[in-house]
Formats: structure tokens, sequence, C-alpha cells
DNA sequence: CTGAAAGCGCTTACAG
DNA sequence: CTGAAAGCGCTTACAG
């Protein structure tokens, strides 16, 4: 008796179900849907709520999903969509979702290949957990014409893609001009660009914004000072090595990066090639990650605010969730340049 | 009629139910279920199978999850629970998850704050999706014993827990005494410990495994010769320019890292105090992230085999939900010394 | 080989 | 305020 008790319990925990709470409480399911639910209001008395509520404390009973599921034609999953999980960047991002969308949703991330989206196969089989709503993480316009998602669907930093969707975008052209002027007013005369080789909108605006700013102040940045990496530490530096002498000897005192990983790498050849920063070679990023204010020098860069990105987006997407109206279609979070000793000095 | 069709299509794509591509193909529900999920062997004529196939390519139709989760009893989701999703090193284990696991089952990366374990609420919510399986990195034994989990479950780098579920674990004793060996070899005879403040295990084995060595091989690490931070390039960094004068001092020559992310900051500050590497001073780390053999000098590591860790486990689990038997129910993957130039040259 | 039917656990009109 | 019942979309014995 004692044994076969404990096996079953180890074996096969009994999973507990509102026909079990509403025998224990004396009630009918569908009551016991309502109090689970919090949909009471008028409609169950106060002796049933307590009854229930108690019944389902006593057993540990927990709505199952897959029934509440089916029945009400939607899931509690929150599927997010993002081409790179592992970026100090984008766990903000999540952090920040999480918080806005609370526990009744279950976040499921997509995960794929480093700068992939899921392919067609993936999204349908997604959609088949018929999620409550997604959230497309700088998508490109492809992706979202072949999601035609039946779900409510909010994107993260996907400018130029309002059509699609409610967004919610950065806006890394103030944070880039901002970058210019500071770096103009310092002195300097010549620079070059790292950027990206993914093709990624907010990529192309930090790009064309700072350029623009650079050229309007009579910062110099020719089209052979722009080389392009994979986001990734090692990739940057050694294409900064590479390039680096040529610079060099163009009078370049300023390198500009589309993201903060980028920088570490020059930062890393600077110091190895015995380049002084600041005072021989200026340094800056975008994102402003943690990293960035306790490096050595610590590095200047544009903050882009990762978590309230991601509590913006959630919030919107709880808003569609729900049914209610949104006060803005079209959100942009402000960035702004913080300076640090990577930059602090002039050039002559 | 025209723009209501269109409208309809957009506002509500036609979900394809299996009772649409039965009626289409001229059978049942039931054959439709056993078509696609491929259990025609002796039950599904070869003609029907193929009306069936071309039912469903023509309507587009998926195997809706919920009510194939609620018919079957579970669902195909897997849940992965682990206390930093934003780690290099954790990208490539989940890169070895998906791999094994295949695209028929859906990878649900349960999100805490950095270090944390999903709480009991939210462990219940999860498994109120009826998982098909679990995936455990780095628990502690609290969370497994409240876990008590239904679903098939398997530990990834969770050593000394083998008596609560099948696990894969990673051989970091063996690489650590390798460490020991290098360095004593090397001919240090003076050295430090940078340890993490979390108390995973894997963590804990490291330590005793060097710190054994070491003494066996005449390399002397005091007590007051280590020291914990977060596992943060920052955190190092900082704890490390606090210690290192009196490390001096007594002669320290070599500074082991419990990971590569501490052994970054410890390089930064090492660099910024005019510390020459390696010859003044020897570094190493753990996990051989990728930017260790990019980095200038490049880190000696002790290499952690991340995507077979997720690939092994991925595998074990899988047996599990298919309800096959397991070889072995506890792997342990080899840890081996990538010597780089951190550490390349000899100590006086 | 085939299909009618029961059942998975829940939610939601509906009638009372 | 309450409960019986239909229905969500599928899978799986079962009878034929």
């Amino acid at each position: 008796m004692d044994s076969g008790e404990q096996l079953q319990h180890r074996a096969r925990p009994r999973r507990v179900t509102a026909a079990m709470v509403a025998d224990r409480a004396g009630v009918s399911v569908a009551t016991v849907s309502l109090v689970a639910n919090g949909k009471t209001a008028g409609r169950v008395s106060e002796d049933n709520i307590l009854r229930v509520r108690e019944a389902i404390a006593e057993l540990g009973y927990v709505v199952d999903s897959i029934g509440s599921s089916l029945a009400r034609g939607v899931s509690s999953i929150v599927v997010m969509v993002a081409p790179d999980i592992s970026n100090p960047f984008f766990a903000k991002v999540i952090a920040g979702v999480r918080e806005s969308l609370g526990p009744q949703y279950q976040l499921l991330l997509s995960v794929t290949d480093a700068g992939e989206f899921p392919q067609a196969d993936d999204v349908r089989r997604l959609m088949s957990l018929r999620p409550a709503g997604l959230l497309v993480d700088a998508p490109n316009a492809g992706f979202l014409e072949d999601l035609a998602s039946p779900s409510p669907l909010v994107l993260l930093d996907a400018p130029g893609l309002e059509a699609y969707a409610p967004s919610v975008n950065l806006d890394v052209a103030s944070g880039a001009r901002q970058l210019a002027a500071h770096l103009a007013e310092a002195g300097h005369r010549e620079a070059a660009y790292v950027d990206s080789v993914t093709g990624t909108e907010t990529f192309a605006l930090r790009r064309q914004a700072f350029l623009a700013e650079a050229a309007a102040r009579g910062l110099n940045v020719g089209a052979d000072r722009i080389i392009s990496t994979t986001v990734d530490v090692g990739s940057a530096a050694s294409a900064f090595a590479g390039t680096w002498p040529g610079w060099q000897r163009e009078g370049v005192t300023a390198v500009v990066c589309c993201t903060d990983t980028h920088a570490y790498g020059v930062l890393q050849e600077a110091r190895v090639a015995g380049v002084k920063i600041p005072d021989e070679l200026a340094v800056a990023g975008f994102d402003d990650l943690p990293y960035s204010a306790t490096s050595n020098p610590g590095l200047t860069s544009v903050h882009l605010p990762a978590t309230p990105l991601g509590l913006r987006a959630g919030e919107q997407l709880r808003r569609l969730m729900e049914g209610k109206p949104l006060d803005k279609t079209a959100v942009t979070l402000e960035s702004s340049l913080v300076v640090r000793a990577s930059t602090a000095a002039a050039a002559e």
C-alpha cells in the first residue's frame, strides 16, 4: 500500500483536472473555470468562489494550457523571433519583454542560427501552436511578407517596416549625428567607419546618419574608409588590423563602429599595435553594452535603450492581445551619446 | 465579392482543419491523421495516401499542435531551463540541442534573470504546457527537488546530480588538471585563482581539481589568492585591479580564471597596468569561447565542448521522449587544454 | 484498409 | 447565480 502509493506518486503524478476540483468543491466544472480565470463578477456567488478557491489550493490545480488553448482558440504563448539571441543587447530586450508581458504569457524564443530567420516551415510549425502574439526583432521585409500571421504582431527595431505592423523603433540616427558632432567638435578631420555585413536596416540608418552629419561638419569619411565585418570582436579586430596602416597614413584619428562589439575588436588591435587611445585614435560604438562602461578605457557609445525597447514592445503586444487599441502604432525611442575616455581627448 | 474575399483573407486567414482535408480527399479525418503523422504502414492504401497528401499540399494543411497535444496528452514543446541565456557558451549548447532535437520539437527557452531559476509558479505554468521533455542546464539540487516533472528530463552540466535524472556532464576536472600541469611545467611557482560567485557545482569542480593538481606539482595557490566575482568582464577586471598589487609582491606569475569571461577582465586590467602577458603574468580560463582564439594575445583555455553537450543532451532526451532506453544514463564529455600565447612563454 | 465514435481538458453561450 | 452541453482539432482504440 505504502510503497504502491509512493510508486504511483513518483511515476505518474496525478494530473489534477477541473472536474476533480469541481467534485471536491461541489460545483460544476463551468464554475471552476470561471473562478480559475477570475471571471466571477456577477456570475459566481461569494460562497462558491471560496469553496472553489479552497479546492484549487488543496489539490494544487493549475489550468491546463492545452485544454484551455483549444477551447479559447489561442494559446498563452508569445513567440519571439530574433536573428541573434546570444547578444548582451538582446538579453536586455528580452528582460523588458518579460516584464511587460507578465507571467500569464509564456515567452517562446524562436532560436535560429545567428543572423538567420526561421524558414517558412518553421514559421508554420510555430503558428500551429496558435500563439497569443508575435514579436519580431530586426526583420527584413521578405520575412514579414511570408509571415502572414493571424496573431497580433509587434515589430522591434524594424525602421521602414512600420507599414507591416505596429513597431517600436530606436532613433539611432539622432545618436549617430550626436556622435559625428562630438568628434568634429573635438577637432577630428579624418575618420573611418566599421559597418556590419548583415543588411539589417538599423545599420544602414546608423551609417547614413553618421556620414551625413560628418560631411556637414567637415569630418571626412571617404568610401574607402568604410569596412564591414560580422558582429564579432575577432572579425572586427582582424579587419581593423588589416586596414589601419593605410588609414593611419591618411591621417585618420577616429574610428566609429556600428556596434560596441566591433569597437572592442578595434580597441584590442589598437592596443596591440601600440596606438594610444584616445590620443592617437578615438574609438566609438553603438549599443552602450555594460562592458563599455567598465572597459579600460571606457568606450564612447551611442546608448540604445534595450530594456525600454522590450518593455514598450511587450506593452503594445499586450494591448493588442487583449483587444485594446494602441495609442500610437509606431513608437520611437530616443538614443543618446555617452562620452567616455575612448574619445575624451581632442585630436590634434 | 472580390473585396470581401480579400478582406476575409487578410483579417482571418482560414484555418485549415483535418476535416477540410478529409472532405477534399474523400476520406475520413482518421485517415488524414494517419497520413499526416506518417503512421500509414499497413493501415492506409497507397491510393488514399496519395489523395490525402495531395489535399494537404493543396490546402496547406498543418496539423494543429493544440488539438494534437490534447489528444496525445503531450505537446511537441521541449522546455529548456537555464540560468543564463546570454552567454556565447550557452548559445552553442542551444545550437547543439536544436540540431539533435530536429524540427518536430519546438524549443521553448525558459528565460529568467541571469543566474536565477524559475520560481515554483513559473514551473507549474510551464508544466501546464505538457512539454514533451525538459532540459535543465546547471541546476542546483533544490530546483530539481521542486521540479517533480512528469515529462522526460535530461540534465546538462549538473555534476553530482546524476541521481535526479539522466545527465550529460563535462569533465572539467581533467582540463583543470592539465592546466595546472601546464603552468607548473612552464616553471610557475606562485599562482592565483579567480572563481565565480555563483554556487554552481561545475565551478567548485574546476577550482578543486586545479588546486589539487597545483598543490601536487608545487604550484602554490594560497587561500588568500582566491577571489570570486560574477561572470562579467567588468567585475573581474576591477577585482583583479584591486588584488594584483598584493599578488605581484608575493611573486604571483600566473592567474587562472574559472571562465574565459573572467580572464578577459584580467587581461584588460593587466594591459592597463602595463603588465606584460605572458612574460610577467600568464593568464588562462575555461570555456574556450570563440573570442579566446582571436584575442591578442590568444587566451589559453580549457576547451569545453559546448555544441556536443547540447547535441548529446538533445539525443538522450529524444530517446526518452520516444520511449527508447538509454545506453548510458550518465554521459561525460572530455575537456582539453588549448594553449595559446597568454601562457606560452615560461615564467622565471 | 476504413470510418464512426469516444475522449483529451477546457471555455462559453445557453436555458433555467 | 448555476450547470448541462456543445465544441475547440486532433488521435486512437474499436468494429467492420
